[in-house]
DNA sequence: AACATTTACTTAACGGTGTTAATTTAACGG
DNA sequence: CCGTTAAATTAACACCGTTAAGTAAATGTT
């Protein structure tokens, strides 16, 4: 029974309606396994419905990330209260495990599954800031350990320290998701590969002294 | 116009005719957007005579893992020509590096698809040989790095050691691969990325002195 | 030599997908 | 009070993976 005329907050309201119930399913049994019909029905819609609010999948998912990019920063935002350069970008890394690992479905979905590239025009989230932007974050807190002259003398760019610690991190955490299950391998208990990951990373990009 | 009989041989070349011609599609333009017909149109047969050859495409895919699994083992087992434990411990690193970004889309199937875990009971290529294994391969050089006391005293599991170099080259090598046309971030040059890495897990592992 | 059987393959068809077009229903502005 | 418009629906399209049913050629047996 459709009534016609629907505030701005109203749609809103909907549209997030959408994202929560899409992102339940998706998250709990992956993208390409869900139906849209799957989605309206979770919301008492016809699968149709959603076309008004959203393009079509692709786009509902693209809103779903959005929203969790800022979940995720929202969350690592908490070691800032940490006072120490170094034990705060170490926090940094297992705060970020610690998401992937809990939420694997939805860290699969932002960072290993394939999709087309995030250009900041097109996302409501603000880049450089770090409430928003989890890289920002990172790249702040690998900037001080800088300033606080830790690193190694010959490490002088950033950005490529920030990218080889989320390297370390994200591929400890992205083996677990992905290949854990494997019997192939014999695999070290996940709190161990990431402990030593930790270190490797402080050992190798820190100065001698501590 | 359907003949009769068929050899053994004969089954086996058109195995492998439609295994070529769906890796060719799948790493083109990833496995969920390729279809059946296409795949046997590719080698003028009708989509249901792939049935009679595999499962269900899920099938097909298996077989094009176990036969790249077989050549990314066969492409790292030169490095073995190498005298220098933690010389070929690198160079394999690098060797697995240069597969992965050579290859993004296979290496997309092979470690970053979501699957269902590989059995090595279902699987035609043969556990514990470095040949076909490539896990075990690097786990043999990590072990002879290990058995030269080049290690820091405390790291006492190959397992962990092994796994740990697997994530931290896997997590530079990924990230490019589904990260790096993303403008959010500012990318530094892949190459760098994985140099630093590398320098990075050696200074964490080795003991001290060089 | 004739014929039933088996094999390799095809076309037809099924249920389900994302998505678009056409349609219905209800509230608003005049 | 009625046309317009917005929100929703149902119907429909083209395509997907897969299964069922059908077809044609080589074989083994007689």
């Amino acid at each position: 029974m459709p009534p016609k005329p629907k505030t701005e907050a109203e749609r809103q309201q909907l549209r997030t309606l959408i994202i929560d119930a899409a992102r339940e399913l998706f998250v709990a049994r992956g993208v390409e396994a869900v139906t849209m019909r799957e989605i309206a029905k979770r919301i008492d819609y016809s699968a149709t419905s959603i076309y008004l609010h959203f393009a079509d999948k692709e786009a509902v998912l693209r809103a779903i990330l959005d929203v969790d990019m800022l979940a995720l920063a929202k969350r690592l935002n908490t070691i800032l209260q940490i006072s120490d350069a170094v034990e705060r970008m170490q926090a940094l890394g297992f705060a970020y495990a610690e998401f992937a690992l809990s939420f694997p479905n939805h860290y699969r979905l932002m960072f290993m599954a394939e999709r087309t590239p995030c250009d900041p025009e097109k996302s409501s989230l603000q880049k450089n800031n770090a409430e928003q932007d989890s890289y920002f974050l990172l790249k702040t807190v690998v900037n001080d350990v800088y300033l606080a002259g830790r690193f190694r003398a010959e490490l002088q760019d950033v950005d490529l320290i920030a990218q080889t610690i989320w390297a370390g991190i994200h591929g400890v955490c992205s083996l677990e998701i992905n290949m854990a299950r494997d019997k192939w391998v014999n695999w070290a208990e996940i709190s161990a590969r990431l402990q030593l990951m930790q270190t490797v990373l402080i050992r190798g990009l820190l100065r001698e002294p501590t």
